[in-house]
DNA sequence: CGAACAACGTA
DNA sequence: CGTACGTTGTTCGA
């Protein structure tokens, strides 16, 4: 029953002991801050508490600490604790310091005047017993073992800070012979050195039990004191005196006036910016790390309330509103409405201040001073806001004519840079982790929100949510601005200087679209869905029957057993009928069947492609795709709805598909602009491998010199299939590639494959030695980060499982490499855009697709646009190689190619 | 009807 | 047993 997860725990810690005890347990002049503060007690403290919400899990905590030295106990007994030595120097302030951590963690501390910690425990001990709660009580004093009990469990530190023992009612009888009731009888006989209260010489925790236990407890001892024999019992008779004064002190006081109620000491978290800058002061790195990832890892328990003064504002009062509540101060928005595909619509706007007062109101039901004067306050810069995901919102309010600047922080953005491994960004489960306030409320309880809007009678709830949301957001940007802060800064400039100027960039783009050719798609459908069909049909009569060629599972009973070709690799259903084991089996059976399939599948692919295309052509005759900023785990974009960064290439008939994106009215031609090997020279700036940079330096084909390099050849004599093996090892190393893998894809042996990359990393050590520190360092930090400082947190890499821990690696080798070169694209945008702005140019900048930018090209710039492009991608950031960019112009994209 | 899986397009 | 994505279609269970 005590495992109920419903039983309320409370934790109570003696403060001072426990301090004491990690002073002792750490050297002091270890624990050093620069300003000369010693910090070891409280380090000590702090870990030994961490573990302990760890592993209790309290649902109530408390931390009782001696007021002084005096007490009713030293008013009975001068001698009681005396000869204890002066408190060491370099304890002396730990304690504050210790009381400063609690107060961040908002852990309550209860002393009492003239009364010891071990006092106060006793008595909230009892109260929360009687309140049916089960007590953890972790202190240094053996006297509170008195107090265990089946729902009273004492903590007993041992050895440094990390051990504890577990006093249970059962331990104490093993190690001390007596049960915890009888524990004060003992230890009357016995003494306490610590506390200066001799016992009876000769007499330990045996004998005293083998007395207690014979006579019932003290009082019989005392009863038939006249009847021990020999030495021990003539002691016990000499010094009976000071047993029973012993008893009398030993005694805890278990119904102390305090302040608090156990009840009341339920644990609501912490103050995670206090807490961070406690910290920072005490420079504890590790343990803030400790802290944050057991903190972050507890459901977190939401508020139950949270005041806002919210009004509903009518039409003719929003104008006044803006103008009293959102000029200095940054506001939170927060809108209702549809988005995507580079446009949207606002059905309701909220706006939140720091300090209170929030407002909401209907974009659609404004008079004319409110329209001018919620169109100035969006676009003025000057006037601060903070958004969530701000890139639809600023399209709607496109959409409705309104400009939007001065986004200060988009928390939307930030999280992702605080921690991108997440699934979602959602601001509901945001605002639980970093706020621990619940947004879904769809009908409040009351008092909940103090909602203040004059005339009819309405359903305001609706409202009040969307102004709930404004001002979560608005403590969201402070949470996450301190957690952005933590690393000097350069996340915060990640986001500042990066991040949230591309999403306006980003908007831009979404809101351009690119130019459809529709008829053409048509008829490309038509083409496809031709083909599919022979295909079909083709593959139907060759097995004689007609199935599903787009069911894996149908597929594997036909070929595995009806046709009964050998299996191919094992994959959770079976086996996999994928396209690379399709080509094997051809190239093992030749059976016709397997031709027919892999034909059906490339052009259903092409078909599907097609037809989603089809689908999301805008009335413009345009396709807005959605580039999604906060989804790669390595800070790359991602594109949806419809994803035109996969849009194929590769082969002829894919790359007819690409013809159907042309040049729009008003435009000459297309133009795109692509890093040529971007991935591979950030490799050789990182790893700063010599070999590698003169082969970027050269100017020559970059597979063709490394290739050159491995196999000692002149260049002039590569041929074409060294040139391929080494191609695939240079794109395959940002990858963590193994040499299975290496062997898998170039269909050569497993032992050619490692001469193959022995011999590569002969010649280009720095590489191997680069990506193995790379791991090394991420195992350290516990992250990776790109050239501009964007973590990636990989806390696989400390895992058991083997399997995880080498993906973890992988990531670990690809995400700088991949994330940086996310990074330089970025910039080069940003200059790109600036760029075209300040030039006055009209060519637009329409997609991106990791490593390539496409332009429309407005008549007579394409010479002015090559060069600006050229220069601005060339030099978004200065790598130790060069940066090439390769350029091409046509009236579609597939003619854009170079 | 949504989740999970398989397959496959891109960098 | 190579990283990062998104979409489509099928299948399966609620």
């Amino acid at each position: 029953m005590s495992d109920d997860a419903t039983t309320p725990r409370l934790l109570l810690l003696d403060g001072h002991s426990l301090a004491y005890r990690a002073y002792f347990a750490l050297p002091a002049e270890n624990f050093s801050t620069v300003t000369g503060q010693h910090t070891n007690a409280v380090f000590g403290f702090t870990s030994m508490l961490i573990n302990m919400l760890r592993d209790e899990k309290p649902t109530h905590i408390v931390v009782s600490f001696d007021l002084s030295r005096k007490s009713f106990r030293t008013e009975k007994y001068a001698e009681y604790k005396a000869g204890r030595s002066e408190t060491p120097a370099p304890f002396q302030g730990q304690v504050s310091l210790i009381q400063e951590v609690l107060e961040a963690l908002r852990i309550p501390v209860v002393t009492k005047e003239n009364y010891e910690a071990d006092d106060v425990i006793a008595t909230l001990a009892t109260q929360a017993r009687a309140a049916g709660m089960e007590v953890i009580i972790s202190t240094g004093d053996r006297d509170a073992f008195q107090l265990a009990g089946e729902h009273v469990t004492i903590l007993y530190p041992v050895r440094g800070v990390s051990e504890v023992w577990r006093m249970t009612p059962e331990a104490i009888e093993a190690k001390y012979f007596v049960p915890p009731s009888r524990y004060r009888d003992k230890a009357a006989l016995v003494g306490e050195t610590s506390d200066n209260l001799p016992g009876v010489p000769g007499v330990g925790d045996k004998t005293a039990a083998k007395w207690i236990n014979e006579y019932g407890g003290l009082d019989g001892v005392i009863a038939n004191v006249d009847k021990i024999k020999g030495k021990a019992g003539e002691n016990l008779r000499a010094h009976l005196a000071g047993v029973i004064r012993n008893y009398d002190l030993n005694a805890l006081v278990c119904d102390l006036e305090l302040p608090l109620r156990p009840e009341d000491a339920r644990w609501h978290g912490w103050d995670r910016e206090a807490v961070h800058q406690l910290f920072d002061a005490l420079e504890f790195r590790v343990l803030r790390e400790r802290l944050y990832s057991y903190l972050e890892a507890v459901e977190p328990e939401a508020e139950s309330g949270f005041d806002l003064a919210g009004q509903v504002l009518r039409a003719g009062a929003v104008a006044g509103w803006l103008a009293e509540h959102a000029v200095a101060a940054p506001v939170g928005i927060a809108v209702t409405g549809t988005f995507g595909r580079g446009t949207g619509q606002v059905t309701g706007i909220a706006v939140a201040t720091g300090s209170g007062p929030a407002a909401w109101f209907d974009p659609a039901g404004l008079d004319e001073d409110d329209e001018r004067a919620v169109a100035a306050w969006l676009a003025d810069p000057e006037r601060p806001k903070v958004l969530h995901d701000a890139k639809p919102i600023l399209l709607a309010f496109r959409a409705h004519g309104w400009q939007l600047a001065g986004v200060v922080t988009d928390t939307a953005l930030a999280a992702y840079l605080a921690k991108p491994d997440q699934r979602g960004y959602d601001l509901t489960d945001l605002a639980l982790r970093y706020l621990k306030r619940e947004l879904k409320v769809d009908a409040p309880a009351d008092g909940q929100l103090a909602l203040s809007f004059d005339g009819d009678e309405q359903d305001t709830a609706a409202e009040e949510a969307v102004m709930l949301r404004a001002r979560a957001t608005l403590d969201l940007a402070d949470v996450l601005t301190a957690e952005l802060s933590r690393d000097g800064g350069e996340s915060q400039r990640l986001l500042a200087e990066v991040e949230q100027p591309l999403s306006v960039v980003l908007a831009e783009m979404e809101s351009r679209g690119i130019a459809a050719d529709t008829d053409y798609l048509s008829e490309l459908e038509t083409n496809f869905a031709a083909e599919v069909k022979a295909a079909q049909q083709a593959a139907h009569e060759v097995h004689g029957r007609e199935f599903n060629l787009g069911s894996p599972k149908q597929l594997q009973e036909i070929l595995f057993v009806e046709r009964n070709l050998p299996k191919t690799k094992k994959i959770k259903s079976g086996y996999t009928t994928d396209a690379d084991a399709l080509q094997d089996l051809f190239a093992k059976t030749e059976d016709p069947l397997l031709a027919h399939l892999l034909r059906y599948r490339d052009m259903a692919k092409l078909k599907s492609t097609v037809d989603g295309l089809l689908k999301s052509v805008s009335d413009d005759g345009r396709i807005h795709t959605t580039f999604n900023q906060t989804v790669a785990a390595t800070g790359r974009l991602s594109s949806t709805d419809p994803n035109l960064q996969n849009i194929p290439i590769r082969t002829e008939e894919g790359r007819r598909i690409r013809r159907a994106f042309i040049v729009g009215s008003g435009f000459d031609q297309l133009m795109t602009a692509d890093y040529s090997q971007i991935e591979m020279r950030i490799m050789a700036h990182l790893s700063k491998d010599e070999a590698l940079i003169a082969a970027f330096n050269s100017g020559a084909d970059f597979h063709a010199a490394t290739a050159s390099s491995v196999f000692h050849v002149e260049l002039g004599d590569v041929t074409a299939d060294q040139r391929r093996k080494i191609k695939a090892m240079n794109y395959g190393l940002a990858y963590g590639l193994s040499s299975y893998g290496l062997s898998n894809q170039l269909t050569i042996s497993n032992d050619e494959a490692k001469g193959l990359m022995e011999e590569y990393f002969e010649r280009f050590g720095g590489v191997r030695d680069y990506l193995q520190a790379v791991v090394l360092q991420a195992g350290k930090d516990g992250y990776t980060a790109t050239i501009l400082g964007r973590r990636r947190y990989l806390p696989d890499l400390s895992s058991d499982n083997r399997q995880r821990r080498e993906m973890a690696q992988r990531m670990a080798l690809n995400a700088p490499i991949q994330g940086s070169a996310a990074d330089i694209i970025k910039i080069a945008m940003l200059r790109v855009d600036e760029a075209l702005r300040s030039s006055g140019l009209a060519s637009r900048m329409l997609l991106q697709v990791h490593d390539e930018l496409v332009f429309e090209v407005a008549p007579g710039e394409r010479e002015a646009l090559e060069e600006l492009v050229r220069r601005e991608m060339g030099g978004a950031y200065p790598l130790s190689v060069p940066l090439e960019v390769s350029v091409g112009h046509g009236r579609d994209w597939n003619g854009a190619d170079h």
